[in-house]
DNA sequence: CTCTCTGTTAACATTTGGTTAAATGGAAAC
DNA sequence: GTTTCCATTTAACCAAATGTTAACAGAGAG
């Protein structure tokens, strides 16, 4: 399915460990991430998103548990796996202060570092309906529901949309009447924008206009070199 | 419901320990059962709720992870905890496969345990959303009754589900009429999403449709690379 | 006019899903 | 112990859904 690799947040001073940590973490399909230090971690995390943040405990400058701090302030969700060499009671219990998800002490087992990361983004994965995104859209007298992927005129039967036609729908109607740039559908859709992803994504134009013709106060323009608008004309 | 203690199933077969922790454990607000062994614990298990398993490894009779087992077809979302004097590799990913939330070594610090413990009510809580304890169901002119695996339809006699048909159909029933992702029922009940886990679920939904096809306002819809819909037609 | 951009159709490749049957493996029964 | 049973997984094959690319016609802009 789409299997869009989760994002991993490994920060790390000593370079050879994280560089055979990332390389582990990598083969095993997770997108990952390496900080070489707490500074250099908190500016990436705030750069993006992350799945789970694994962090050092002993870093020179910024420990990881401040760094955890930190993170905690920005975002109260993301999982945190510490690691560390010495096992101090007082460690241990601090970082699940800071509210850690996971304690591993160097020297650890990967296979085992793989299991707990599986098991905590299961856990995680549970309550990631919450997208407070908008899914639902009136145009004209049709109805689009973008979880579900249907487009529903008047009463009649739902018609089913593909992942990309109902992605780039969704993209007009966020834009209603005004221009929806090209560009934006293609590295948010297509994530990629270049001659082929454009002339797929012409096809798709085509694909919606022919589900829409059917309502005649709704229409698709195009405006040259520029991108697309939906447009509803209003009932007067 | 905040002020009610938490309840957990603790089984230990070394009476000193179990007692110990036992005590220590009621002396930290949460309400401990004690069980002595394997059988005891699933019999304990099935009599009430409980919020939290831990359980030894090392067991007479019937081990922690045959015992985890039991309880994971019972419930496939009470977070479980194991006790282990030995740390052998294979026994923690093994303990991890059977959905642990953590794994112990003893002899451990019993601040570190209460922490751990703390952390993972926390999480259990905040997902709680979906895991609200409905076990019955009215699915058109079926009743499904979750806890005794019975699928009732009209006044036939109940078809009994095996353990996985039971989860799945009451995870879609959780959704009915709206989209049941594939990633949540892998996760939540195989524990694991890969290819051949996906396969699995197919085989089970097939299942489920042969069963379902007695009555046809019930209808199990593929929602093509998302997951799938139960859908109860309105009787209008 | 000529060049680029857009509209449309159809062929194709790839991914995903439906179904059946056989293999596996663990627990219960003998 | 071994056999039997049953839930589950794996395999295999086919069908359906989706997405990409090519090809060509037409529109817009200079």
């Amino acid at each position: 399915m789409e299997t869009e690799n989760k994002k991993i947040l490994l920060v790390e001073d000593d370079p050879n460990f994280g560089t055979v940590l990332k390389d582990y973490l990598s083969m095993n399909d997770y997108n990952v991430t390496h900080a070489k230090n707490g500074m250099e971690g908190f500016e990436k995390f705030k750069k993006d998103d992350y799945d789970l943040c694994i962090l050092d405990v002993m870093m020179p400058y910024k420990d990881g548990f401040t760094l955890a701090k930190e993170i905690r302030e920005k975002n109260a969700d993301v999982p945190i796996i510490f690691l560390t060499a010495k096992a101090l009671k007082e460690d241990v219990l601090k970082g699940y202060k800071v509210g850690a998800d996971d304690y591993l002490n160097k020297p650890f087992d990967s296979e085992v570092l793989l299991m707990k990361i599986k098991a905590i983004m299961q856990r995680k994965s549970v309550d990631s309906v919450a997208d407070s995104k908008q899914f639902e859209f009136i145009i004209g007298n049709f109805h689009l529901n973008s979880k579900l992927r249907f487009l529903t005129y008047k009463e009649e039967d739902p018609i089913k949309l593909s992942p990309k036609e109902n992605e780039l729908l969704r993209m007009l109607a966020l834009h209603e009447n005004d221009l929806m740039p090209r560009e934006l559908a293609l590295t948010k859709i297509w994530r990629d924008d270049n001659y082929f992803t454009s002339r797929s994504m012409d096809v798709y134009i085509a694909k919606l206009r022919k589900y829409l013709k059917k309502d005649d106060v709704v229409e698709i323009l195009n405006i040259h070199g520029e991108g697309f608008r939906l447009v509803v004309k209003s009932n007067d």
